[in-house]
DNA sequence: GAGAATTCTTGTCCCGGATCAAGTTTTCCG
DNA sequence: CGGAAAACTTGATCCGGGACAAGAATTCTC
């Protein structure tokens, strides 16, 4: 607790979102904000909880994901560095239509609500980048959608694979962000297929899996299976 | 095309996104506005084209939807008077990830994205109402997710039969405010299954189908069937 | 490092809803 | 009003992926 000011005031000043902020609004927002630190499994909010304010992974990970028929739940997206979320429902009078929940230790940064506000109210700019990110969001929940309802489980596998292949290496790999659960329901899949999938892909000769880490000895044979299959 | 001006400035002036917008900025938007009358089954947008602005619906309905496989489509929303739709695109450096299609011949009003920005920046409240828009989009695309994902395509029905119900009447009602297809893409079925659903509650006399139109005798036995089969 | 708890895999069965194929009814237009 | 085109219904069949169960492999934790 020696200087939180000045390390939540260069947290900010990194967070994508609030990279062009300058000084006068950007000492008022560090003053609006709450460390947070959440250890794995910790609840940040329940679905149904009211909003004062947003949320910025400093470090760490969070899920948001609401809970389904028997005791189950359905992932819709995992956050990690730099990324923000909760932002919609503070602009709304509604609670939280998910929980979200910290999938390992982690370092949050908590806005509140007024102090963005004033923050936005003299600059202008500052309320585009939220409509800019509200925006992408968007977005990706429309391809979400489209992702579930016009491909099959093997075809929204791929495509995941594919859209978080690091490149570069001689051999494309991907090391999955989370437990092959979270990213089955992730993917609205049961853990069960999933796991066949892997399985099948593998047998064909596609991927190779070893824990976590997927290598794909052939970006372009992978990629073939989107479309087909 | 006597007075195109003064036409556009009021029904501006009507619109929620718009209604607190005060006289400067009003004129201001009212010139970055352009009318659009589409016929019943006109394109509006492509998926894929780019986005210089936004579309507010005077009157008339528009659909948005994707292509999906073997030349299907899937509807994601039904935009009725005095909505908005493409928001969100024009704050981002993409495509159109949907199409936008007339359901009956419609007014709409085509709002250019520099005339907005230019109100957003002299008037914060505005921006506020466009990011407490953009969030009730957001949230209502969670929710159809989780609906998707947790309900089976009867619970589905039922859902958007409550959700649409007019009340007041002895008897509450629900019109469609479409056809059994676009409907049936809506709520993720296949017009067939749909069709059979609603033969079913039918047959259950839960409802009443005349066409368009449904008849709910019990809401309360309606209601009930939204947890269990 | 042994036992417990969790995660992951694999097998079997089954069902909701898609697909294909005909009808039937309604709507549209000349 | 009459014929064509859409929209809607009904039936038969099929299959992807969910549910359940039981075993294997990992990863806590003390």
């Amino acid at each position: 607790m020696a200087r939180p000011q000045l390390d939540i005031r260069s947290l900010l000043a990194h967070v994508p979102l609030f990279r062009q902020v300058a000084e006068p609004q950007l000492s008022e927002l560090a003053r609006g904000c709450r460390e947070l630190r959440p250890k794995r499994g910790e609840m940040i909010f329940q679905r149904g909880d009211p909003a004062n304010g947003f949320y910025i992974v400093a470090h760490g990970q969070i899920k948001l994901a609401f809970p389904s028929a028997h005791g189950g739940e359905k992932v819709v997206e995992i956050i990690g560095a730099g990324q923000s979320f909760g932002e919609a429902v503070m602009f709304m009078e509604k609670p939280y239509p998910v929980f979200a929940q910290a999938l390992v230790d982690s370092l949050l940064l908590h806005v509140a609500k007024g102090a963005l506000f004033q923050a936005m109210d003299s600059d202008p700019g500052l309320a585009r980048k939220m409509l800019a990110g509200l925006s992408l969001r968007l977005h990706s929940l429309i391809h979400d959608m489209e992702t579930y309802c016009s491909l099959s489980g093997t075809q929204r596998v791929v495509g995941y694979l594919l859209q978080h292949e690091c490149l570069g290496q001689p051999h494309a790999a991907v090391e999955l962000p989370a437990s092959k659960q979270v990213i089955a329901s992730r993917l609205n899949l049961t853990p069960e297929t999933f796991s066949r999938i892997l399985h099948h892909l593998s047998e064909a000769g596609l991927i190779r899996v070893e824990g976590r880490r997927i290598t794909i000895p052939d970006v372009d044979a992978l990629r073939r299976h989107q479309g087909g299959s």
